[in-house]
DNA sequence: GAGGCTATCTATAAATC
DNA sequence: TGATTTATAGATAGCCT
């Protein structure tokens, strides 16, 4: 017998509370059944019991539900636990436009190492060429400066070991008689031992 | 008055269908609620009208509650609609890789044409302008090649022709008095008409 | 926990406004 | 549409097994 109207509020008694949570759970699975069918509608329902167990019903598929749910919410939580498909596909676009740029640099790549030629038209072939050419042109005239470089670098060498060198003389207070060593140059003077009068030899 | 049980079916008729749905619909949520109180569990309750419209109650969030069951259940259904996680970072993954051959490849380019060899070594131009001329030649060759085929052609047309004209001569049993038209080259016979003796202008 | 009982409370079908 | 009414079907609190 019901005694009086009960309050809505959590019964604190633990057993009454799990015998009610068992009725009323299911007479809420009934009625959602009842609900879906009477008026041919989409009906899910979820129930988590204090200790953690799932009891549900759904009138259809209920991951159907739960996703048009979704969407008619325009969609936030899910995107919470997990990325959403429209940051996938932007993912993805990228990935495609990545992928025609690698080709496109591959193809040019191939055509500038001369290869896969074999279907340019003679125009494409004369265009390749002259980017070619004009390639081989820049770096050929930074190999030549590098290599300028490289003799003026040397040749300031050389000065600066001829200063020493005649510092060196100077300081002992006689001719030079040597080289720094490393130096392969020829130099203008004699220094080798020799019997006889100097640049008598030449 | 509710005259004698109903059956539970699809209420055919329009206007009572959605009188009931009104009704139960909110007979539904209020027991969901009233479940939710009284016995401290989670609750959630998604309803969709034949017409579309969403009616819902959850207890808490409801996103939890959905979240737990997909948990509950293993789940797969938010895969399914949802990439996970990992399949995101797989996708990023590859695009670190695509976006690193993409500067490799430009670099490489970038070499190819000229441009930034301001910092190359000179082993490393040397090796580039060892690249380019064989490129070159590559190029060239096709060039040549193109232009060999093109004459071998325009040869093999004008042997046609000649081979044309003179079975059309031997068919008006004439001297050969024409072109076909189309060719462009010179031939070695009088075609214009003139007065005097033929050959005399030359 | 699950099922049954029963007195009540609640939901609601149908009609009416 | 929606609100109200009313009679009744259905749900359920409390108690027991």
């Amino acid at each position: 017998m019901v005694r009086g109207k009960i309050q809505i509020k959590k019964i604190e008694n633990t057993t009454s509370r799990q015998v009610t949570f068992s009725k009323r759970r299911s007479g809420l699975l009934k009625k959602a059944h009842e609900l879906s069918v009477l008026c041919d509608a989409q009906v899910a329902a979820i129930i988590f019991s204090q200790k953690g167990r799932l009891y549900d019903f759904a009138s259809s598929d209920i991951q159907k539900t739960i996703k048009r749910y979704a969407e008619y919410k325009g969609e936030y939580f899910v995107a919470e636990s997990h990325p959403t498909e429209q940051y996938v596909q932007g993912l993805k676009k990228e990935m495609v436009t990545m992928v025609e740029k690698i080709e496109m640099l591959e193809v040019h790549n191939q055509k500038l190492m001369g290869k896969s030629v074999a279907f340019c038209s003679l125009k494409e072939l004369q265009e390749i060429a002259t980017q070619i050419e004009k390639s081989l042109h820049i770096v050929r005239s930074r190999k030549a400066k590098l290599y300028e470089d490289e003799v003026e670098k040397l040749k300031a060498k050389e000065r600066e070991l001829k200063d020493e060198r005649v510092r060196l003389s100077g300081r002992v207070g006689e001719e030079p008689s040597g080289m720094p060593s490393g130096s392969k140059e020829k130099e203008d003077v004699e220094t080798d031992l020799s019997i006889g009068f100097p640049k008598s030899r030449s």
